[in-house]
RNA sequence: GCCGGCAUAGCUCAGUUGGCCAGAGCAGCUGAUUUGUAAUCAGCGGGUCGGGGGUUCGAAUCCCUCUGCCGGCUCCA
């Protein structure tokens, strides 16, 4: 007898070599029916495997994680059945699960596959699923594995094998279509009852952009046909939230191919809220002590030769600009630190001036690959919240934290709850990748986890993610559809100090190199507003919003009082305009309800004889009457609550 | 940059296997209407079918090329 332990705590004996679809049995069995692998002391396996030993024991489905994972990894091996079916001679890259469906990459040959294509795809599987084929699981010695795949011809299984170690290599097998595969897979292909294969697309093999590019097949799929309809609802409502369609609706930014590719061109209103967040961030970043610089948007050469990023990134940037006589290089500034570190060495500095906290809004152009290029997200040319802390070794960890904290400041201002903390740390396996001391790169390492920890910030740690000049603390923020950007983010910087021979002198006299943090809560603030659009679908926040408020006349007669009532709240600092065109109201309203603009001011008859507003809430309809005096302070209370 | 797809009026889209002066709705303009909480009515204007080149008696439609966009890959200071 074996005793196995479920996540509530409960401890159950069960015959050795029980099964966990067994198991499941012996609680319901609908769990049967519904169990897509089990986690086994923490690894997961085939439901229909064996259990030898004692064991804490999960029973995974639908509803967890792992469970869809498998899932979606049996329904990639259902689409590569599919495909060898109708096109026999395909051969297999890699099929794995991803964070909503799965992929996999092939190679067709000559032949290429259509979009259409993917439902002739889509109905095979289905056709396939019907079978209920069982995942058989295989172990298979290297020399059996690799014979079975020079004899089908697929170079890419047989390479992946050249990593495997023999006695750990399986083969799965539903009906006629066998992997090399880990697994673990779901008991039989029956259970997946929708499919949608989503797109088609090029990816290289094993990421190489030397290397072969492969068909690469993304898929969705559920047990039930139900969900999947759900899904691409909800996909659908995704796309209403993109800040590319939301952006050019609301009349907030644009692009133009006579101007360039990825270059935004910011609109009024896209404007307006650029300026209140970078005034928000102004007044917090003053109260921490930081001082705003403004530098050129062009640097000669020979500053990015010291600063080492010519020779890093030279090549793949936007070429030097030569002056007409004198033949002089100069680069657009691809990041703002150069200068700033230029500005630190104007003159000398006693430790008692550190930190020294320099910050700007500075536009910087950086050359991204054509294909890269994502509305605000990637652009070309882009303004970073930036700022470079000159400061001592210990004071490290108190800029830290001082920076960490005006990034959640930042963060819940803007309402963002679901971001991620990354700390990019080094791998101390190959120490020649990095610069700097190792005992600084302890330090700051230290310095960076202590000041999460201290901040109460859950944040993971990716182990040689750092940059080579230092580690640093990344946030994540995920857009409308599901894709990860990163915003903020901190960094510590041993390198450029050194290059710039940046010097403060201590108390004993003695000159010091200082260490440098960049940091940018939002980033940019062409990816912030990215984010914040698709986060707000485009309804900002009342002191974020470019048009606070329309009044509306009943009818012409009214526009005198119109006009009025917008002199009053423009006087309390309240933004709008009166719309008195010549059209019925059920038409100015849905209009503004379109534009998203938060309030609507209906004035008649009635509101011009008790001097009031009948007040309508965008989304939310109407709410009633109050006088000006109450609306105004109304206003206060809503712009307060963040509203 | 690479793979695949797309590009018709300001916007959203029609346009059968290449064939008369390329269409609709919304937006715009003009006029009527003077409106009480999500689209008033009528009339009018608007397109070198993304740019260039080619095939053809004839191209929005087929081919080449450039530009831009979309989905990915790779990269990302």
């Amino acid at each position: 007898m074996i005793q196995l332990t479920f996540p509530d705590g409960t401890i159950r004996e069960y015959e050795k070599g029980i099964s966990g679809i067994e198991v499941a049995k012996s609680i319901s069995e609908g769990l049967a029916r519904n169990v897509l692998s089990i986690t086994v002391n923490g690894e997961v396996r085939d439901a229909d495997r064996p259990i030898d030993e004692d064991a804490q024991i999960l029973l995974n489905t639908w509803s967890d994680e792992e469970g869809k994972a498998t899932f979606w990894h049996s329904s990639a091996h259902l689409m590569a059945e599919a495909l060898e079916e109708l096109y026999p001679g395909v051969k297999f890259g890699i099929g794995p699960p991803i964070d909503n469906g799965f992929y996999y990459d092939i190679d067709l040959g000559d032949r290429q596959l259509n979009p259409s294509d993917l439902d002739k795809i889509e109905k095979k599987m289905i056709d396939l699923g019907r079978k209920k084929s069982e995942f058989e699981r295989k172990e298979v010695s290297k020399k059996e594995a690799i014979s079975y795949f020079e004899e089908k011809g697929d170079e890419y299984k047989l390479e992946l094998l050249q990593d495997l170690k023999d006695g750990e290599i399986t083969f799965y097998t539903q009906g006629e279509f066998t992997d090399l595969c880990r697994g673990p897979h779901i008991p039989n292909t029956g259970m997946i009852k929708a499919v949608k294969l989503l797109s088609l697309a090029g990816a290289y093999w094993r990421g190489d952009e030397n290397r072969k590019m492969l068909t690469r097949i993304y898929g969705i799929s559920f047990p039930k046909q139900k969900e999947l309809k759900e899904y691409l609802a909800l996909l659908e409502e995704a796309k209403k939230r993109d800040h590319r369609k939301l952006g050019a609706e609301l009349e907030l930014f644009m692009f133009s191919d006579r101007v360039g590719a990825g270059l935004p061109i910011w609109l009024p209103k896209g404007q307006v809220i650029r300026d209140r967040l970078q005034q928000f961030l102004k007044k917090e970043q003053e109260k921490r002590g930081y001082k705003m610089v403004i530098t050129p948007h062009i640097g000669k050469k020979d500053l990015y030769v010291t600063s080492g990023h010519y020779a890093k990134y030279g090549e793949d940037s936007f070429q030097p600009i030569q002056t007409p006589k004198e033949n002089e290089e100069f680069l657009l500034k691809p990041m703002n630190c150069p200068h700033h570190c230029e500005i630190y060495g104007n003159k000398p500095h006693s430790y008692r001036e550190l930190p020294i906290r320099i910050a700007e809004f500075g536009t910087v152009y950086r050359y991204e690959q054509s294909g890269e290029l994502h509305g605000l997200s990637r652009v070309r040319g882009f303004t970073q919240d930036d700022a470079h802390i000159f400061c001592t070794k210990d004071q490290l960890k108190d800029e830290f934290l001082n920076v960490l904290d005006l990034t959640k400041v930042v963060l819940d201002k803007m309402g963002f709850e679901d971001f991620t903390a990354q700390i990019s740390l080094r791998d101390p396996s190959t120490p020649e990748k990095y610069l700097g001391t190792k005992e600084n790169w302890d330090a700051a390492e230290q310095a960076i986890i202590d000041a999460t920890e201290e901040a109460g910030m859950k944040a993971k740690k990716e182990i040689g993610e750092a940059a080579f000049y230092g580690p640093k603390l990344d946030f994540m923020v995920k857009d409308a559809i599901g894709r990860s950007w990163q915003l903020g983010t901190i960094q510590v910087d041993y390198n450029l100090p050194e290059r710039f021979e940046l010097e403060y002198i201590g108390a004993d006299n003695k000159a010091y190199r200082p260490v440098m943090i960049h940091r940018a809560p939002f980033g940019s603030m062409e990816r912030f507003m990215s984010i914040l659009i698709e986060h707000t679908a485009g309804k900002f926040p009342l002191w974020l919003s470019p048009e606070q408020y329309v009044i509306i006349p009943v009818s012409q007669v009214f526009n005198d009082y119109a006009d009025e009532v917008s002199k009053a709240l423009s006087s309390s600092g309240i933004i709008g305009e009166v719309d008195n065109r010549n059209e019925t109201i059920g038409k100015r309203i849905r209009e503004a309800e379109v534009q998203k603009i938060p309030i609507m001011l209906i004035v008649g008859e009635s509101e011009k004889e008790n001097r009031s507003v009948s007040v309508r809430m965008q989304g939310k309809g109407d709410i009633g009457t109050m006088t000006i005096m109450e609306f105004i302070e109304f206003f206060d209370l809503e712009k307060e609550r963040g509203a």
